[in-house]
DNA sequence: GAGTTACGTTCGGGTAGCGGGAACGAACCG
DNA sequence: CGGTTCGTTCCCGCTACCCGAACGTAACTC
């Protein structure tokens, strides 16, 4: 099979488009109502109705005398995608244990549309706030975990990527630079492990390691926390230690559980 | 705000429909491919095409060379979906923890759409198999969840849902006449808790207790388990102090979270 | 209780946005 | 190298969709 490259030629389909704007705005607020929804998407209340309509009956939405909410439909939605995903439990167990040990923020993430996709995270009992969210996207090169992950792709697929992503700064550490990029992808790949040194949030450091599976990789494991408490020395021992060897255990009790067949030649 | 009565008269919206259908192949089949859904939907390979790209754009899916699949963002609406609902951490802790002391098998469901949809579910350790999950539905009369939240409804929603309903027997046990349900539904009120002997899976019985909020229900929790070991004298002794207790715990813990504000006469 | 406002819902028409079919290019196979 | 199968592209025609306007109803005001 193709993948095509970036660029959209493709069509997008209107419908679509409103339906998801929709659910989108259903995500921030738990009721809401016809009108609101047509002034707020620019369309008429018929055209918001109809898909209103639609979603109901389809069972994603649910009509209550306070508005429309989000059935909990979804929640079966992301419970397979979870199934889907290598071993969900494996990595549940082990990042929630790290996070227990070492009090700080856990998270691990995988590659997803040429940036990082947080699966699950965990936060001990020092950590810090983070603008991260399971679900959500981030940059590849600001983070440690992004990093990482690029560092043990097939290097046509890290090129791709880095030559592709929209560089900006987060803060003055962030990379920039494909070439400055690129040398610090090999960096990691030779030490095993990954460090955002405040490159996405000011103030904030991590040290990630990646889950491989045969030629690529599955995803990366990463603690997070202060600068204060996150010196040279704890990165590159303690806690390099600590992200590498769960990555270890996640790496060999996940037995790939992919549908396709690995293609041998 | 009216709420309409069922039987949709406003239009349903055939592209959002045939997005929908995508999605819940992907559901099933992690990867899969645009061909494959052409011929499995019965559309024409372009159609199929400009919506995975609708969707992928939307970043709902990602392109691997195995097919598309969907991405995580399903999991930040799971989220958002969970913390909308009343006080979901309370609810895990305890589901989690009745089932951990009673070894068998512990739901929390709340109506949505005339039906029981389940927000969380633990197995103890001596746990069967049902064929509930989170995020699906089943009937309200023929489960001790569904005839719990109907016995402490408002009358006029519990009315209209008892009479809309389309009765089914799973079992020789499942009541199918509103009459019936209705006269169960009193005792349930009366007693304050709900029992579902083997009416929705031969073997099974469950006991359930409501989580009300004011005026109406939040849901219920219950515990389900083969009737060997679920005998009358535990149904109706500990096991309904159980629920009873963990229900009660629940709301005294749920600050409703509504955003809207409740109307008093 | 009339008048007002705001809501969800319904309906029909005109148009552009979709869905279909066919063709292209790229992999992979023997 | 011919054959197959995949994803992707393109264009044409029709229909399904979006809009606007009207309706019904609940709630609130004075």
């Amino acid at each position: 099979m193709t993948v095509s490259e970036d660029g959209y030629s493709g069509r997008t389909i209107r419908s679509v488009t409103i339906a998801f704007n929709i659910i989108e705005v259903l995500q921030e607020r738990k009721h809401v109502g016809v009108t609101e929804l047509a002034n707020e998407l620019g369309h008429s209340k018929s055209t918001i109705y109809s898909h209103l309509q639609t979603l109901t009956e389809r069972n994603y939405l649910v009509q209550e005398p306070e508005g429309y909410r989000l059935s909990l439909r979804v929640l079966d939605i992301a419970n397979r995608v979870r199934e889907q995903v290598g071993n969900y439990d494996v990595i549940t167990k082990e990042v929630d244990e790290l996070a227990e040990t070492t009090g700080e923020i856990v998270q691990f993430g995988i590659e997803e549309h040429g940036m990082v996709s947080y699966l699950y995270k965990a936060a001990g009992d020092q950590a810090v706030e983070t603008r991260s969210r399971v679900g959500i996207q981030q940059p590849m090169y600001s983070t440690s975990l992004g990093k990482t992950i690029l560092a043990f792709m097939p290097t046509d697929r890290t090129a791709s990527i880095v030559s592709n992503a929209d560089y900006e700064a987060n803060t003055p550490n962030t990379i920039t630079e494909p070439a400055e990029l690129h040398s610090e992808l090999d960096r990691i790949e030779s030490q095993g492990y990954g460090v955002d040194d405040e490159e996405n949030i000011q103030g904030l450091r991590c040290v990630s390691a990646p889950v491989r599976h045969e030629e690529t990789v599955l995803g990366a494991i990463s603690i997070t926390g202060p600068s204060s408490r996150f010196t040279d020395d704890r990165i590159h021992g303690e806690f390099a230690d600590h992200v590498q060897r769960a990555a270890n255990v996640i790496e060999l009790n996940t037995k790939f559980s992919s549908t396709g067949v690995s293609e041998f030649d």
